[in-house]
DNA sequence: CACTATGTTTAGCG
DNA sequence: CCGCTAAACATAGT
């Protein structure tokens, strides 16, 4: 599920792993997730080092000594991993950096959406990508001035990667409901406390997230997060998690906004 | 079998 | 150009 917090716990990952490692052979189990042809990947890699590693939004990136970077996007189900003999190579394992050391390192992708580049600089990707500031770093000003005028829907505007770069489905149902603000609302609506509400909520939704290296089972009790019932872990045999966290009579509703499942508790957020 | 899914891109329509 | 919708991608899990 990678969105800015698993990316971001993927990017530390990868720099315990591979910062001042050699990567000596470069695996490729399934092309498919290559977006830099074989070869020239292979080119780039075999014999270079990894010196420093970069996030922007849902994107990672590995600095080679050569300059270039190794763009990595995860598409839905992408995920890291490490192993060192064959078969214990996680599952769904498409491609892997063998380092001079023994250690390979994975890159996992059961629906094959994420892909891997070779680029030339962050900010080159970035304007090809069309990438916004990260999630992280835009400020309130800079939130309202991007929004503020705008007619569309506030949920498929923070989740346009333009805008902000970072934020995805289920973080920005969070952002919504820690912000006390309806999915549904035109932006243009919105006041400015309302978007003060809003990038103060982004900030606490991906630091909490990040702090527990985006693991949602350990999320506040005050996420609504815990109402989109993928918490198996949640205590069994109860319904809680259908309930609002702060008005626990109040059923969280779900919805389709710009045809992406949306949840919303309707006193916390009451409709436009 | 039917249905859903975290992301992105593109085509089409008004 | 703006805004919105549907579809496509490829596959696993329930």
């Amino acid at each position: 599920m990678p969105e800015l917090p698993e990316v971001e716990t993927y990017r530390r990952f990868l720099d315990d792993l591979l910062v001042g490692q050699t990567i000596v052979a470069l695996e490729v189990k399934d092309a498919h997730v290559l977006a830099t042809d074989e070869d020239t990947l292979r080119n780039a890699l075999n014999g270079h080092s990894v010196t420093a590693t970069h996030r922007l939004g849902k994107n990672c990136f590995l600095k080679l000594d050569s300059g270039q970077l190794l763009a990595l996007h995860f598409g839905m189900t992408g995920d890291v991993g490490a192993y060192r003999d064959e078969p214990d190579a996680p599952r769904f394992t498409r491609v892997a950096l063998h380092l001079a050391d023994g250690l390979r390192v994975a890159f996992i992708d059961p629906r094959k959406f994420g892909r891997i580049r070779l680029v030339d600089s962050v900010a080159r990707y970035q304007k090809d990508k069309k990438l916004g500031p990260d999630a992280l770093d835009i400020t309130a000003q800079q939130l309202q001035a991007a929004l503020g005028h705008r007619k569309s829907l506030i949920k498929p505007l923070l989740l346009d990667q333009s805008i902000t770069a970072g934020l995805g489905n289920w973080i920005v149902d969070e952002v919504l409901f820690q912000a006390r603000v309806h999915p549904e609302r035109r932006a243009d609506t919105l006041t400015d406390s309302e978007f003060e509400a809003l990038h103060t909520a982004v900030q606490l939704v991906l630091n909490t997230a990040i702090r527990h290296e985006a693991t949602y089972s350990r999320f506040p009790a005050s996420f609504l997060i815990h109402a989109r019932g993928w918490d198996t872990s949640a205590t069994p045999g109860t319904d809680n998690h259908i309930f609002c966290p702060v008005h626990t009579k109040t059923k969280v509703e779900k919805s389709y906004v710009g045809a992406r499942a949306t949840y919303v508790c309707p006193r916390c957020q009451p409709a436009p």
